[in-house]
DNA sequence: CCCGGCGCGGAGAGCGCTCTCCCCTGATCA
DNA sequence: TGATCAGGGGAGAGCGCTCTCCGCGCCGGG
């Protein structure tokens, strides 16, 4: 039964078909209430019949929800044609995370919408959109610490979950992973291919993720002095950070670096320095991105299990969307170990 | 200005404020017609006033439109836990296409929604919710040929747009890759760094993509019977088919593979077998995924433009949904040649 | 001076759905 | 047998918005 293209059958069409009021047919479709067995069916092959399908911008008018979440990727400033958005769509991590969420959701029979927002500007802007129903609630990336976002979603009321804990303590939910362990099973690593003199290059301090990386790698060493530089997450910062620990220690056999991004730099520093890699001197990355594919030689590197934490992140959406009385969770994986050849 | 949660403002409430309709509202809102330059001001502020966003719902309810557009992923047979749908995700080519579409949406202030179909029944449920105002129309990346979705979404009258030329003519506007001439830079490499006895790795004959990357290859080197075997564009048929062109064809010094992934397994064999890479052997292969980088050495390939293609998609999406009765549009993009250490 | 035209803004009818009432029927109990 | 009650189903009031229709006032032309 096709409609050419002219009027899509609604609930009254389906009601006239059963013979039924608009509101049975409703109960039907909703699976609410007791209605008669017979007339349930007689209902259902009008549906059928008809190739009903609810109207979601009617339902969603009245329920005031429109079951979709969004994905939102939050950046510090953001241009359509910036070189690091396209970077990192360019990345598997963003389609890792959207995979994760995509387990969860499917069987929930929810939608996952995609939202990019760069100044704070486009974040107030998005917040009032989600309030208007252009979903039920939000996921957060935040790409730079101090993100404005999780603060507004709390104030505006929107459920939001966020991957990766928040800079500043908030009261949301969020996924993470350990951290501390993760610089821990490279410390581990490291010695277990017996490396003694140990540095590190550590990412922001200001930046929860790259402390607690730190942190736990010299916990992980516990009575050792670990000579260490601080980077920003940069290629080019972590070419400068091992230039300056290598000239201040050239006697170490392995480092540590808090991403694969500067890793990657700092591969390329001792490359033209003359130190081999692993042989003189080995490296351990954190992130498993395609840098630590890309990189000469390829990284051993620390891996989140991001499509897990994704998949978590939406079920705790979910959870607040349902009940928006909850109070905030926190859930913390567990980082695992990826052997390559820099160690 | 915030009403605690409890009611947002409506068009009403700010008309009221105002001193005006509803009807004058909206109009400044939607910015049509002709308002008096004065009562534009004074509703301006006081939409500001109330902090007033309009509801997505009750607009679509009228317009018939949602502002948002689908990104559906296609496959064949796709479960929650599929591993390759996990694969899929954590190549770069998904997120390369997400960032190429929002480069065209955001500017139009347009939506993008995430869909996952991988059996029929999903995709004529999929085909229904779009009618039924889940979106305005869907970008399409089929993961196998003779993909039926874009026949569904014809016959329901849904503004569609696939990347990728459907294995079967069908009357819908799709972007493309030139895949012929993609094996021909291909081709001009190997020629370029000298080799001559020169095999093709293919991949299914039905599909598009490879058939035209085969007949680009040939065209190029027209005149020489290049020795091929085809494959099904996983790692392992790269394997099979690469001990089958080298034991048969002992003496070659090139290859092309129509994909990264049997190419990678290509390389393995040869390395298996003693042949080095590139100096006995030259390999090229297509896509430049993961897959390419990850190969050892890594792999020259030819990559396609995927963020403009894209980008495209999305601009011709709109104009089917702006014009209902525009004729399908197919767009061809340039390839271009990665070259890394394997040719 | 009157009439037609035009520009501007208000009234109000829906869009398709959910959900609260309320009525009706039939069963139960005193 | 009559009163009570529970459960099933209908009527209809909106949800917040757009857009057509219409009326009012001002202008210019006959």
């Amino acid at each position: 039964m096709t409609t050419d293209g002219a009027r899509l059958p609604t609930l009254e069409d389906v009601a006239q078909v059963a013979g039924v009021s608009r509101a049975t047919v409703s109960r039907v479709i909703n699976g609410i209430r007791n209605v008669n067995p017979e007339l349930h069916e007689v209902v259902w092959n009008a549906v059928q019949a008809t190739g009903y399908v609810p109207n979601r911008a009617a339902r969603s008018l009245v329920t005031r929800r429109t079951g979709t979440i969004a994905l939102v990727v939050s950046d510090a400033e953001t241009h359509d044609d910036d070189p690091f958005m396209s970077r990192f769509f360019s990345d598997p991590f963003f389609g890792r995370v959207v995979g994760g969420l995509l387990s969860t959701l499917r069987p929930a029979r929810m939608q996952l919408g995609l939202q990019l927002v760069g100044t704070d500007e486009a974040r107030k802007r998005l917040v009032g959109d989600l309030r208007q129903g252009q979903a039920d609630g939000a996921v957060v990336l935040s790409l730079h610490p101090d993100d404005t976002l999780p603060a507004l979603l709390i104030d505006a009321g929107v459920p939001g979950v966020v991957i990766g804990r928040p800079a500043t303590p908030t009261p949301i939910s969020y996924v993470d992973v350990a951290n501390d362990r993760g610089a821990a099973l490279a410390a581990d690593h490291l010695v277990a291919v017996g490396r003694h003199r140990l540095g590190m290059i550590t990412g922001p301090a200001h930046v929860p993720a790259s402390a607690d990386r730190a942190a736990g790698f010299r916990a992980a060493l516990s009575g050792n002095a670990i000579p260490s530089v601080e980077g920003n997450f940069t290629h080019e910062s972590g070419d400068a950070a091992m230039r300056r620990l290598i000239t201040d220690h050239p006697d170490l056999d392995g480092v540590f670096v808090a991403n694969d991004l500067m890793a990657q730099g700092a591969l390329s520093v001792l490359r033209e320095l003359g130190h081999r890699v692993p042989d003189d001197i080995a490296v351990v990355g954190f992130d498993d991105s395609s840098a630590a594919l890309a990189a000469r030689p390829p990284l051993t590197t620390v891996r989140q299990p991001l499509e897990d934490m994704a998949a978590e992140s939406a079920r705790l959406l979910i959870a607040h969307i349902d009940n928006p009385k909850l109070i905030p969770q926190t859930v913390i994986f567990e980082p695992t170990l990826v052997a390559r050849s820099s160690a």
